[in-house]
DNA sequence: CGCGGCGGGCAAAACGATTTGTCAGGTCCA
DNA sequence: TGGACCTGACAAATCGTTTTGCCCGCCGCG
């Protein structure tokens, strides 16, 4: 079949051809130390001709240089991906890949697992950490190997950490607002139980909305896990108990999907009778009947944003320590509006 | 905030703890040789009680395994995700990360990128290849470096590789059939520029189809990187140079896409006018309008057969060569059926 | 009793770079 | 003329593990 891998061109066959010593080698490329000029590029041009690319293991090893970094998501994946494994996390991931690798780093996709995996065998030299909640695990375990790592969402707890911050106050007041406009009177909560920023940001402006209405809130906290079939229950109940609820703002797609689902069960028409929507904008959205208003998150300049952040604090350079995620752009689709 | 990376716990330390030499440590803790059983339960022991970890960075450098594999696409992004970044490959990753990370290794994605990335540099140990084209540059790339790597989905003119068939001359057959009994008589086939087995196979089940029901065939190869507007475009001029083809299969998306829009343009309805049906089901697929009939093509079980298939490839064992897919089932919508 | 085999462990060589210490020779200036 | 200083290179240590080679002592057997 095909040629077993041949013995990779080292350093050592660099110095032996030229006949200096391995490290003149290694300091002519890396110009960490002054090598003359003219021996320099002799080492360049033979590393070239030779074909020559540094073992990335045995660098690291010597000196703790940068290879991969590692993408964490804890939030579970009935919620990442639900059936379709697709999602949040993965629209991230796609981005994120490209620009790790445009910094000759590697993109390592750690998906969310019940039992933690032994986070100090993986090879990477930063995480990124997806939406943490204030307990995360995963956050705990990165910060104990001293990891540099940058949240995606800022973790509750630790606002002090370099992170993307994803807004969520705000895009919770935009969705709040639309939904008013499209006529709600009565607008249901529902987040989730992980106490995320993007949950906990979402509740104070709904309070906050809620009490300049004098709106009497309605609030569900859910477990993430529960998935479509928690929403569509707890939907169920929320509807038949407060039929006076005309909007629900769901925070986790599948939620929104399960009250959809509910609604249509109860005849309630949508968006007639009740305005529904939720905040990523991702397949779950789409697939839901009717189509649900969502909002336009930008995961991938969020994404990109991170890694321009990671990338530094790898290295040991200055950082900025909290960027802000663009703001975010209302999709309406016929959950909210006829 | 968080304590710097205290020196970590070195097979050095066990070894000095309990007087033994530190080659003694490595095989108790890996069983590679024999070891008194008294002995090696008091490495193991130790090595708990003072919280050891095996540098990974060492480990690889050593014996040359990276516990890493690689997620290669050669598809362009324009189609692999388009702008919302998902698709075809983000629904195989999720699914290889979670497979991967349960056989103690990690999946690194490989984004399709302009200029091939330094695949040498690439710390892995073997590597998913997604739907390689004929003279896919990955392929070669990776063949070079004589990594274990199993296609997911065959490559033409390696179909002595092993690889995942997608089967997709059967799923073209499942399509074509679906767009015959709701009505079809004259289908057009668009598939794409690259020679992958997807669009060979499909390419020669139509053929088929058409040759046995005297349809003259009409087929158009486009580039995937031309993306909607790509398929837009051609679909106009198409459904206006024939105007009686009342059926269109694009094996490809955004192309599906861009012909549905091409076709309420021209003021065909659909599915009254015209059908149209695509192969993956994916986020695109939905997001269409009318949503696209599809097929439902059980990437995460592929993916996981992928991952299994490979294992001990890299662990130069014996391994199947091909594994078939599930059944392809076909995802009915608004696209073929009113 | 001598010798082969083997259980059980040690020592040292890899792995391939980076980094530190060192040093020869030359220049410059007091 | 002698020391300070610089240039430009080499040698060796280092990173932490795996792996190879070797050796000692004991047992069994001819």
């Amino acid at each position: 079949m095909t040629a077993n891998r041949e013995r990779r061109v080292t350093i050592l066959d660099i110095a032996r051809e030229l006949n200096v010593a391995p490290s003149t080698v290694s300091n002519a490329l890396s110009g960490r130390r002054y090598v003359d000029a003219d021996l320099a590029a002799r080492v360049k041009a033979t590393a070239e001709r030779l074909g020559y690319r540094a073992n990335p293991v045995a660098r690291r090893l010597r000196s703790g240089r940068a290879s991969a970094v590692g993408l964490f998501s804890a939030m579970p994946f009935a919620v990442t991906g639900g059936s379709s494994r697709l999602g949040f996390m993965m629209e991230i991931a796609a981005t994120a890949a490209e620009e790790t690798m445009r910094a000759g780093l590697s993109l390592m996709l750690i998906p969310p697992m019940e039992a933690s995996p032994a986070v100090d065998d993986l090879l990477i030299d930063g995480a990124l950490l997806i939406e943490p909640a204030r307990d995360d695990p995963f956050a705990k375990l990165i910060d104990a190997r001293g990891l540099p790592v940058v949240r995606i969402g800022r973790q509750p707890g630790r606002e002090d950490a370099p992170a993307v911050d994803l807004r969520s106050g705000e895009t919770a007041a935009l969705l709040l607002h639309h939904l008013e406009e499209t006529g709600a009177r009565r607008i249901a909560l529902i987040t989730g139980l992980a106490r995320r920023a993007s949950h906990e940001e979402t509740e104070a402006e709904y309070a906050r909305f809620a009490q300049a209405r004098a709106m009497p809130p309605l609030h569900l906290r859910l477990d993430e896990t529960g998935g479509e079939a928690l929403g569509h229950a707890e939907a169920l109940r929320l509807l038949q108990a407060t039929p006076e609820v005309d909007a629900i703002l769901a925070m986790v797609d599948v939620f929104a999907a399960g009250a959809c689902r509910a609604a249509r069960e109860l005849g309630r028409s949508i968006p007639g009778d009740l305005r529904v929507a939720t905040r990523y904008d991702g397949p779950r959205s789409l697939a839901s009947n009717p189509p649900l208003t969502a909002v336009n998150l930008s995961l991938p300049e969020v994404a990109r944003e991170a890694v321009k952040m990671l990338i530094p604090m790898i290295e040991n350079q200055p950082a900025p320590t909290l960027l802000r995620a663009p703001d975010a752009r209302l999709t309406v689709r016929a959950s909210t509006i006829a």
